[in-house]
DNA sequence: ACGATCTGCGCT
DNA sequence: AAAGCGCAGATCGT
């Protein structure tokens, strides 16, 4: 039965629009008072809290707190359903909240709760009289709530959470066990000493203490503070321009830190510090204090490391700034917040919450055994990948010039048939005021070069139609309502999409239509110009610098553990289709240089074979997987004897002889075999690739064949994984890295019981994508620690680009190190593909002599 | 004008 | 309808 609004309930400004009234829910017996926005639909008409959706995700992160719902005292802030759920920046937002703080002053006296847990902005603001739940949350603050003092741990509302913020899950997991910890224990805040405005006998105290704390093996923490920390500017050369420094701040132990100004007197001190015999010189963001601090001739003695590395690599899908991360690992209040008002003690408190995030990190990491995987995964890859991006590649501009007006051209023609082939009415409109000088007495008229058209609106009023963009979707699609075309919708989100794929359906339902496949060949043209021809330029229009070569960013922050570029980033230069070449031949040797390409060859195969403990499969991934699913097929089929035995010896010449004598087949099982393996559905196969499957159900006869022969171990592997994933809600690769999934199963309302959920497909491409990653770099280590650094490129995922001036020893050894076995992987090794040229675009096979 | 967000597309 | 990555252009709000 739903609730009564009680009669004493007057006034309200939803009470006209409101509907539903919620109580308070829970016995509230281990002293935390959950405190939420306002109902929903389900809530209003149950007349009890989170009992819908939100209410699901909510119990299943108290069920993880290991405590039960009823434990918990649970109520809303306002307490009946405001008009389509909106709330929090609604016109009656604080009207309502006012209102229903009647009944949030009788669930406080009557329970007394030890801590308030405001879940949501609208509950923040009614505890703290404040807002910004993300910088807040996971602190403790001590607070008066309606003439009760408790404490107050924010955290996220669980909706949040439900729109697609589910890395967070975690988070409130955490932040709920510490409301439950401040319930039982209390909270008292550190104790601490900082040197905020030292003398010189202070630094030098301070000093000697360090130069002990380096003796005991202890971290030097550091942090600079400058004026603008946001913005940064760059010269052609990528060094920094603008570096004022304010303060410099130091900690080695938790709780202690100083703060040292910066000026010529103190320089010495500094820079004596940061020579100290400590093992590492730590930083938070190493990339923003490192540079800023050598630009000023600081020289820092020992290795560098950073903390928010580590961070990264201990939970890598979450946010990576000390603020957030110091509710993990230390007892401190907020401080963020007070940088205007305490420069120094905001200073030093960032230096010691960066030591005591350090030490309860590299605590974590240590436990997992995944610290020297992080050493040598992050810290020591590091440098490495910066030397590589520094290299560079040269690009030849008369090729690129060339290329680039043969597209110019290209683009011309197409777009010109695009705008005869638009209705002008389909042409943004923009009017203007006065009827410019040129017109003439017959309207429109137009410039047929730049497809601009002069005209009167129905209002009849003059304006001027641009031409129609091909790259607007909105435009687009407006052209497949005026034609009477139904408007493709993307599959998750419904929205309206032009994607390729529906282009080209249409242009095959509609085959007189003239536009469908000019926009398909003007797209990709203009793609390629723009992201791969214009952006090779020179500086500062490309990204070419004066001497001729491209130089690249390379990282590893991406949260799969896989490798990035950037500016420009290398690893999407187009490999396939009649352009590929044209584009790759922009990317040169230099004089005297031969370009080469080491590619592992089917490296996911073989990992995937490795995962499921699969030997043969191992072996068929080496031989040609493909071919032999085609085998299997062609058994059945009665046209082979049987499927190929991948432990003959002359297992190589039937795959040859299905690749030629049934290509068609052998595409189907590569896709097949490539879609399968990361989760794909016959569906999927079938919309993707039309023309190799007629049917979902041939692509279905073919996934039955192949997760019964050849991937029979695979297909159980990605059980195993998918259970191993939900159980522990994340997977760690054998090279440490670790990646949190939270929705591997979800409650399948239709079928009535768990199906595969959203991060499901995320966790089977997880292992195979983080062991590429780090079986690459690890041989480009061992290729670095032969001396031979000032070879590589760039690393693109399973190949490597080095560049080599003579001889083939180099590349030799390169490829050497590439296939030697590895130990993480039970010594399982990878063959690799050698090509050379002296461009990017005209490789040919290499074969050691 | 400028930044934030969305859409589409290249690669593995 | 495997995934995540970075980039360019369009759109929308300020």
């Amino acid at each position: 039965m739903p609730n009564v609004k009680p009669s004493t309930c007057s006034g309200c400004p939803l009470y006209d629009k409101g509907r539903g009234f919620v109580t308070a829910d829970g016995t509230g017996t281990n002293g935390v008072l959950l405190l939420g926005e306002a109902p929903g639909a389900t809530e209003a008409s149950q007349g009890k809290p989170f009992v819908g959706d939100a209410g699901y995700q909510l119990n299943r992160t108290l069920e993880r707190t290991r405590m039960k719902r009823d434990d918990f005292r649970i109520f809303n802030t306002v307490n009946c359903q405001p008009p389509n759920n909106w709330l929090e920046g609604a016109p009656w937002e604080e009207d309502a909240t006012r209102h229903c703080d009647q009944y949030l002053y009788k669930v406080v006296a009557a329970m007394r709760p030890k801590v308030i847990v405001p879940l949501g902005n609208v509950a923040l603001d009614a505890c703290l009289g404040r807002k910004g739940i993300e910088a807040l949350r996971g602190y403790v603050y001590e607070a008066n709530v309606r003439g009760h003092t408790c404490y107050v741990v924010p955290t996220y509302h669980p909706a949040f959470i439900l729109r697609g913020q589910d890395n967070l899950t975690g988070v409130q997991i955490y932040d709920l066990q510490r409301a439950i910890r401040m319930a039982r224990d209390g909270y008292r805040q550190p104790p601490y000493s900082y040197v905020e405005n030292p003398s010189g006998g202070d630094t030098g105290r301070f000093i000697d203490a360090a130069r002990s704390a380096a003796d005991r093996g202890d971290w030097l923490a550091c942090d600079i503070e400058t004026p603008c920390s946001g913005s940064t500017l760059e010269d052609d050369y990528g060094e920094i321009i603008d570096t004022e420094i304010l303060r410099v701040s130091f900690s080695y132990a938790p709780h202690t830190a100083i703060t040292i100004p910066w000026t010529n007197r103190n320089l010495a001190y500094i820079q004596q510090l940061l020579q100290l015999p400590f093992e590492y010189v730590v930083f938070w963001n190493a990339d923003f204090d490192v540079p800023r601090l050598q630009s000023k001739g600081v020289t820092i003695g020992p290795k560098v490391l950073d903390a928010m590395w580590m961070w990264h690599h201990l939970q890598s899908d979450l946010p990576k700034h000390l603020g957030f991360v110091s509710t993990f690992f230390t007892e401190l209040p907020e401080w963020k917040s007070l940088s205007g008002a305490f420069p120094e003690f905001y200073s030093c408190r960032d230096a010691d919450a960066t030591t005591q995030c350090t030490l309860g990190i590299k605590a974590l990491l240590e436990r997992e055994h995944r610290f020297t995987s992080f050493t040598r995964h992050c810290l020591e890859l590091d440098p490495i990948l910066k030397t590589m991006g520094r290299s560079g590649v040269a690009i030849d501009q008369t090729k690129r010039l060339a290329f680039q007006a043969e597209l110019d051209n290209e683009l011309k023609a197409i777009d010109q048939s695009i705008q005869k082939a638009v209705p002008d009415n389909l042409r943004p409109f923009k009017s203007k005021r006065s009827v410019p000088s040129e017109a003439s007495p017959r309207l429109p008229f137009g410039d047929a070069d730049t497809g601009v058209v002069w005209d009167i609106s129905n209002e009849g009023e003059w304006g001027v139609r641009s031409p129609f963009l091909y790259t607007s979707p909105k435009q687009v699609i407006a052209y497949m309502r005026s034609q009477g075309h139904p408007v493709p919708r993307h599959h998750k989100t419904q929205k309206d999409t032009t994607a390729k794929l529906e282009i080209e359906r249409l242009a095959k339902h509609y085959p007189k239509d003239p536009l469908y496949p000019l926009i398909l060949k003007a797209r990709k043209i203009g793609t390629m110009k723009s992201t791969f021809v214009d952006a090779y330029a020179p500086k500062p229009e490309g990204h070419v610098d004066p001497d001729g070569r491209v130089r690249v960013t390379l990282t590893f922050a991406p949260s799969t553990g896989r490798l990035a570029g950037q500016d420009p980033n290398p690893m999407n230069i187009p490999k396939r289709g009649d352009l590929a070449k044209p584009c790759r031949d922009m990317f040169v040797a230099s004089p005297g240089c031969r370009l080469v390409e080491l590619d592992y060859k089917a490296m996911q195969a073989v990992i995937v074979g490795y995962l499921a403990r699969d030997e043969e499969f191992i072996k068929a991934a080496k031989l040609g997987v493909h071919a032999i699913l085609a085998s299997h097929v062609l058994a059945r089929q009665r046209l082979m004897p049987a499927p190929i035995n991948v432990d003959a010896e002359y297992a190589k010449l039937p795959i040859r002889a299905i690749k030629s004598q049934y290509p068609k087949l052998y595409d189907v099982c590569k896709h097949v075999v490539y879609l399968s393996s990361f989760g794909g559905t016959p569906y999927r196969m079938k919309v993707e690739y039309p023309d190799e499957f007629p049917s979902v159900k041939y692509a279905e006869e073919l996934q039955q064949i192949y997760f019964t022969t050849l991937g029979r171990k695979v297909r159980q592997w990605q059980h195993d994984t998918l259970q191993l994933a939900h159980r522990q809600c994340y997977l760690d690769s054998p090279f440490g890295h670790r990646h949190y999934f939270w929705n591997v199963f979800a409650w399948d309302s239709k079928r009535r019981q768990l199906a595969w959920g959203p991060n499901a497909k995320d966790a089977l491409a997880f292992l195979p994508q983080a062991i590429e990653r780090c079986v690459l770099t690890s041989a480009i280590q061992r290729v670095v620690a032969l001396d031979l650094a000032k070879v590589l490129r760039w690393p693109i995922h399973d190949s490597l680009l080095i560049e080599v001036s003579n001889g083939d020893d180099v590349i030799e050894a390169v490829k050497r190190e590439m296939e030697r076995p590895v130990p993480e992987l039970d010594d399982l090794s990878f063959s690799v593909e050698v090509s050379v040229g002296t461009s990017w675009g005209s490789m040919t096979e290499w074969r050691s002599a």
